[in-house]
RNA sequence: GGAGAGAUGGCCGAGCGGUUUAAGGCGCUCCCCUGCUAAGGGAGUAUGGGGUAUCCCCAUCGAGGGUUCGAAUCCCUCUCUCUCCGCCA
């Protein structure tokens, strides 16, 4: 949710900026028109709030000492029923207020450059280059088959299209991920990790953002039956960024760095037909993520930080990556600014999305009550939320197969990886039944 | 799954229909006193919102409804916590 004083304030400024930034027309009419609405039904419930709370007073002490009340009180009911009645319809005011508010998307940083879709993305920096192959390179579903150790039509028995069965070494090497990352995130980079659900309420989703949808898509699975409000989550940012939701956070704490494993569910609608095999694209796969819980001044500092923890790792992994600055059309919802790594796919020739780095300023925070406390005036401030993958691990899998791929279908494990692997330098059949 | 007990401010804890404007204590901040330390005295100490804004008002006692002129207090529903029994990884 964006700043609804400074909206009140500068509202045609504001609007003209997510219609140019978002294409995101603002009713603005409609909000000041609600707004007045809301103002005076206040005004009038709280005023009707106060003489009752007068009345009563008056009315018990006068009970106290003896005095028959009855008719004083046979009088004030008809100051109660107006008083429901105007609270009702300053509920009904307050929640459509509360929808279109929901409904806006967080304003854009000013270096974030303006376009309409991923071909205005800008490309900040390159890192490492692509192999030249002097074979024909194959993709990563045909090397797993190979290998005997990626099954997708067993998981398709299973569970359907967009999920996998992983065997043997190849299963091995997604948990050495895993491991890697985890570890190097918390010895090197100062996180702490930490274990979360994987089913979380609605209301968590509305905190970070995932939801109100406007699309008819719905995004996320959710359960059905007695556990109806829980969703499974589609991304660790949802139940860890939420920790902090409703809390004042000491200063001293800032930042709060953390770093989870979970899998991720989404349900891909929107997406027909798009990224149908392999690895690239499924119902369900594992992210090891990043999310800080900072001060407002340092949030757009902290994003180039955790920018840095995500490439560290794509460097370990030997893995040529892209940096690129998403356009104002491409930026999700919540995000002020997102970088996104794009990792070389050799099988389809082009850099495809391996992280995604945030900084959403407050705009979460303001959803998640999530506050901390200024140390010069001892009044609580929203925090800063960041997040970023430090890695897609089934896609950090699928670009080691394809990047580190020999003309026998062996798969090089990057040196980093080893000492999870005992020490096994290569995929190859041997590690299949 | 069965039986019972709870949820009050940063923390502990009283209140069980109207002198509560949430007692009292602890902690914290500032001031005073005491030549250090300890002890003592005083003041302050939630969050959100509104207004005729150095002041006033409204809301919030787990959440949501209800009863009442008036609810922390009574009733209903839900959530969570604890104790015992059963079951279980």
């Amino acid at each position: 949710m964006i700043d609804l004083q400074q909206l009140r304030q500068n509202i045609e400024m504001i609007a003209a900026r997510l219609y140019k930034e978002r294409g995101f027309k603002l009713d603005v009419i409609e909000m000041q028109r609600l707004e007045v609405q809301r103002k005076t039904r206040q005004i009038i419930v709280q005023d009707l709030q106060h003489k009752r709370n007068k009345a009563a007073k008056v009315l018990g002490q006068e009970k106290a000492k003896g005095l028959d009340i009855r008719d004083q009180s046979k009088a004030l009911k008809q100051d109660g029923v107006a008083l429901k009645v105007a609270q009702t319809e300053l509920q009904a005011l307050q929640s459509e207020l509360e929808a279109l508010y929901l409904s806006i998307p967080n304003l854009l940083h000013p270096s974030v450059p303006n376009g309409k879709n991923s071909n205005d993305n800008r490309v900040e920096r390159h890192w490492g280059t692509p192999n030249i192959f002097t074979f024909t390179a194959k993709d990563h579903l045909s090397l797993g088959r190979a290998l005997k150790q990626l099954d997708m039509e067993r998981a398709a028995k299973l569970s359907g299209a967009r999920f996998s069965v992983l065997y043997g070494d190849l299963a091995r090497l997604q948990r050495a991920l895993i491991q890697f990352m985890l570890n190097t995130h918390t010895a090197n980079h100062g996180y702490q990790e930490v274990y979360v659900p994987y089913l979380v309420k609605k209301t968590c989703l509305y905190g970070t953002g995932q939801l109100p949808k406007f699309k008819e898509d719905d995004e996320e699975f959710s359960l059905a039956g007695a556990y109806c409000d829980l969703t499974l989550i589609p991304t660790a940012e949802v139940p860890v960024t939420n920790l902090v939701c409703g809390e004042i956070i000491p200063f001293e704490q800032l930042p709060l760095k953390w770093v989870a494993h979970t899998p991720c569910f989404r349900s891909e609608a929107g997406s027909y037909g798009k990224d149908v095999h392999g690895l690239l694209r499924m119902h369900q796969f594992e992210k090891v993520e990043l999310v800080q819980i900072t001060h407002p001044d340092q949030s757009e500092h902290l994003l180039e930080e955790i920018v840095g923890h995500a490439e560290f790792i794509l460097q370990q992994l030997e893995l040529p990556y892209r940096v690129v600055t998403l356009c104002s059309g491409d930026t999700g919802f919540s995000s002020a600014k997102t970088y996104d790594l794009e990792v070389w796919i050799p099988s389809q020739k082009i850099y495809r999305e391996i992280s995604s780095c945030s900084n959403f300023e407050d705009f979460q925070a303001r959803r998640l009550k999530a506050r901390f406390r200024d140390q010069a005036t001892g009044k609580p401030r929203l925090v800063h939320t960041l997040n970023g993958s430090a890695l897609a691990i089934s896609r950090a899998l699928l670009a080691i197969m394809e990047n580190h791929q020999d003309e026998n279908g062996r798969i090089y494990i990057p040196s980093v990886l080893q000492p999870y692997m005992n020490q096994q330098s290569h995929l190859d059949n041997q590690g299949s039944k």
